[in-house]
DNA sequence: TGTCCCGATGTAAACGTTTTCATGCGCGCC
DNA sequence: GGCGCGCATGAAAACGTTTACATCGGGACA
């Protein structure tokens, strides 16, 4: 059914080892054959037949990418860094995506073995301990965002610690005082490394955490949205700004504010994380701290071909956190002289 | 180096067919040995090679996704869609972007042969003769928004014409009489699909089309935010109402419009297209026309894995239309009794 | 003129599976 | 008690490549 190599041998009569060579310029091939062959594949449509080639050549040209979602701006944005580099190392991208728990790494990962050449796992709710069972053992592993396992190659994670604490410390020095967080999904690591944040950077600015600030999230819109309406409804201390985990959540906020007729950041400050393209064009535009998402995948995928052109690299895991840096746009200020009314 | 199934047989004193027989359920084996095989597959950590499996089944139990680009929460939500879809059945993504001629798409395709079951193009920049060429001979296809080609087993589309028509008609009703319009990319097939639905929409409602009030746009939020601040520097008739050909120009016109101080819908009233997530939490809201991505990949995915079961469907062309619905939200309101000033 | 070497090509093995075919063996049946 | 049948298993071919090795001329050199 499929032209293989073999019709294009018969036809242009040489072997089969020829047109390979001719294909893959693999060894010198006289200059009228050369043209003989290729007239021919052109004329069959032959391209070879990947699952062969990866099989005798034991290289896949190709990356295995597991996530835990592909929902939001977010994901769009890793993969699109992710696949920049690798395409610019000739690679394809096998994707596989929705995998919360250790279990459905490990069946993604198996699936993957032999058609990938590497791994860039993203399981950030999936315990170190559980991701080291589910990783391969042959297959070189790239992990985002996650406590680094041994297993792994490398690992490439977001500076939480700095980007939590320089949204605090311009929070402080716009004079607020209480700032509320919405936190991300529970077991998500980078969501726990933000609020730890938020909780070291709040001590050190000498300024209190209450408890009945710290809302959940889940690192969405509509989680965003809900915490803000929470946040509206509940009693004690009135927030001058909110901090949310992420911008997907910021952008919730947002909206629940707008509906409740507050006006930011006049009644209320709004601070988010990541910095998602949407960051600067929602009203007001957001305040966040700008991680490159992009350049976090595409530095994982630079990390993984290191790890696997360069076998001295093996054995050493090599870690890489990328910078998070404040951005300043309009969704904050001072703190209101009197706090805003709930309604 | 890797562990094998040959490994997997000696180990366990039976023959490598044995060994396939129990991982794959293929065949009755005596129970013990069957206990035994799987036992020391489990100690060993072997899991098949992908590549030997998808050439001796001749099935890769993968799909291939070609996509012009990855930037945006349009192909995030379409990418969902398909991953969604082909998980079900359990097939891997193996995706590949940025390719926005014939010849990228050539290439990306040639290298998914024999990796791949099926292919899912969207390539709304290349012509429907070059894809054609493009396209392999053996390889069931299914084509996002584009012109279907007779290669293709199927091809689904957003419903464009009743999608700006129904825009149009939404706002002729609110009373607007002058409507500017942002493209998308020249040669984009839904751009240009868009574009001709906005003018034959506006003939039809008896309104007047300027062409110093259409103007050109990249799908992106600052193409929309330029294409704004050029239609508000502009000179000659004062449009009451934008529309955008999608939900991310729309977003950067909000930007621009807000920026030069004007109130919407007060002032002048905005309408997107594709109801991308964030279209609801922009302020204010954005009126747009759902065209619900998500499915729209999944049932790009469902067709494709439809023409690869059933060989009967194969030759037939299925072309299915993905509806577009109205959505009113807060950003289209009743033209100004006056025009607004431009500052 | 014979030897050596090198360039062009062919032959066949190998990659790791799945699957067809063959084989052996126990058991029921006439 | 011999015959046939079906079940469990093994041997080996096949999938479509790449590549190590063999082969064959022909030219350079002694």
């Amino acid at each position: 059914m499929a032209v293989t190599i073999t019709d294009v041998a018969r036809l242009a009569n040489v072997s089969v080892a020829t047109v390979s060579r001719v294909l893959n310029a693999s060894a010198p091939v006289r200059e009228d054959t050369r043209a003989r062959v290729l007239e021919v594949a052109r004329e069959l449509h032959f391209s070879p037949n990947g699952a062969a080639r990866t099989l005798k050549r034991r290289q896949a040209s190709a990356l295995g990418v597991i996530l835990p979602d592909l929902y939001g701006e977010f994901f769009s944005e890793l993969l699109r860094g992710i696949d920049q580099e690798a395409q610019r190392a000739g690679h394809a991208l096998l994707v596989s995506s929705s995998h919360h728990d250790a279990h459905g790494v490990s069946v993604a990962v198996r699936a993957m073995r032999g058609r990938v050449d590497g791994l860039l796992v993203m399981a950030p709710e999936v315990s170190s301990a559980s991701l080291a069972t589910a990783l391969p053992d042959g297959l070189p592993t790239v992990i985002l965002n996650t406590a680094a396992t041994k297993h792994a190659a490398a690992a490439v994670m977001v500076d939480n610690m700095s980007g939590t604490r320089v949204v605090v410390q311009h929070l402080a020095a716009l004079g607020h005082q209480t700032v509320a967080f919405i936190c991300g999904p529970p077991r998500n690591a980078d969501a726990t490394a933000r609020l730890r944040g938020y909780r070291a950077a709040m001590r050190d600015a000498g300024l209190p955490v209450h408890e009945s600030l710290v809302f959940r999230g889940d690192f969405t819109e509509d989680g965003g949205w809900q915490a803000a309406r929470a946040m509206i409804a509940t009693a004690g201390p009135r927030p001058t700004a909110l901090f949310a985990a992420n911008d997907a959540m910021a952008v919730g906020a947002l909206l629940a504010f707008h509906e409740a007729g507050f006006d930011i950041p006049r009644d209320i400050s709004v601070v988010g994380f990541d910095d998602i393209p949407i960051a600067r064009y929602v009203t007001p535009s957001l305040t966040t701290v700008r991680v490159a998402i992009d350049v976090l995948g595409a530095r994982a995928a630079a990390l993984l071909f290191r790890a696997l052109t360069d076998p001295l690299a093996r054995g050493t895991v090599h870690r890489e956190v990328i910078p998070a840096e404040l951005i300043v746009r309009h969704s904050c200020g001072p703190p209101p002289t009197t706090a805003p009314q709930t309604r």
